[in-house]
DNA sequence: TAATTAATTAAACGTTTGATTAATATTTTT
DNA sequence: AAAAATATTAATCAAACGTTTAATTAATTA
């Protein structure tokens, strides 16, 4: 029988024609070019055929490696989520959080990752989203979850006030920090606010002083 | 030739069976459902059968009323957004929209309709949106583009401050105000806040206050 | 080098998709 | 009451979908 059991591929790959058109391993690009589609026209509205042609693969080959399109999307997001999550926990391990701080880190991250919030958004927190179920306690914990644990021991600390308590502080951050980049064509378009370059460290620096006054003891 | 033209249907529709399941106007009740559905898996999740069986009539009706799947949407999202950009129309006409009023009024009228932030955000305004093209130049400025005036005018008048720019102080004020709604689902399973009732009013009363601090001169 | 395993391809599968058709029933108009 | 316009149904269409299969080629192992 031919190949069953789709494994990690070897480091090493010369088959009879280079697929995958950069060094070797497709899986990868296979992930790379799901991840951009995926978020740049979501799961439903994205063939696996597109999928594997814009890979320069064959649509076999998707599910050979993944065994089927709803598994390659769920390895995408793991992979996709990382950069952010690793964020938020290094945020909670680090002392010294001002608020400002936690702005900026958030912000810079999520733009550093384009893709990463339409990707979270449509599939995982928009009600319809195919990897709903999966991770509704798997991934949201870690992103969100770690948020208000940051606040309430600013709160404690006495650095900000605690009038809303951390949860709804946490919805409050997380809103000023996603939503721009979520409608950010909008944004620039329709409302000529720029998040890009130097226009997105002046938007950085508003928001940051925003919400440090929201947040005045 | 059998009816080609789709108009307006009359008032009282008396077919062999009562194909709509309440009084009669089967294109109402197509709009309804399609609303509805498009709303909690999203346009390309949704296929016309579905919507038609929802509807208790034919998929070939939503044709004969619609023409094609992508107008029923277009349709759909006209309707739809009406509550809100007639919200913002008012407010622009009011005279006295402090901060606070503004944030209880676009979040209350966002609560009204809680598939609305789903239909606006996935079809129009996310990437790969199928009501994009259509939406950018017609609904957009209708939607967002008020606000800045508003905030303008607030600033010229010295009754918050002039730091951010008026478009940058929308955007805050759009995340805050429908970012929560969006990822209600998560805020209120992994954050615990909740967006009903009681703790929806206090919600509120927190988003508004930490806006009053934010524009405080 | 022979045998085995892994990777890949081309073709097709059955299903679902949005859309159309032709016929029929119901109103409305004349 | 006849004619015309409108509304609806059941059946069907071609295309696109995710997936599978069988065969083939390359790499690894024995």
């Amino acid at each position: 029988m031919p190949g069953i059991k789709p494994q990690i591929p070897h480091q090493s790959n010369r088959s009879g024609r280079p697929a995958a058109e950069s060094s070797g391993d497709v899986r990868a690009a296979i992930l790379d070019v799901a991840q951009d589609l995926f978020a740049r026209q979501g799961y439903a509205a994205t063939p696996v055929r597109d999928i594997a042609t814009a890979a320069g693969v064959t649509p076999a080959m998707i599910h050979y490696y993944f065994g089927s399109k709803e598994v390659l999307l769920r390895t995408v997001l793991e992979r996709a989520v990382e950069p952010l999550a690793e964020a938020i926990e290094t945020l909670k391990a680090t002392s010294k959080a001002s608020p400002d701080f936690i702005v900026r880190t958030l912000m810079s991250t999520i733009a550093r990752h384009p893709g990463l919030p339409y990707l979270v958004l449509r599939e995982v927190m928009l009600p319809g989203g195919t990897m709903q179920a999966h991770f509704a306690g798997h991934l949201a914990p870690r992103l969100g979850g770690a948020l208000p644990d940051i606040l309430d021991t600013l709160q404690r600390r006495e650095e900000i006030r605690d009038d809303p308590p951390p949860a709804t502080a946490a919805l409050i951050l997380l809103s000023l920090v996603m939503f721009p980049f979520i409608v950010r064509p909008i944004a620039e378009q329709v409302l000529g606010v720029g998040l890009h370059g130097d226009a997105l460290e002046s938007f950085q620096d508003h928001v940051a002083a925003f919400v440090q006054r929201g947040f005045l003891p």
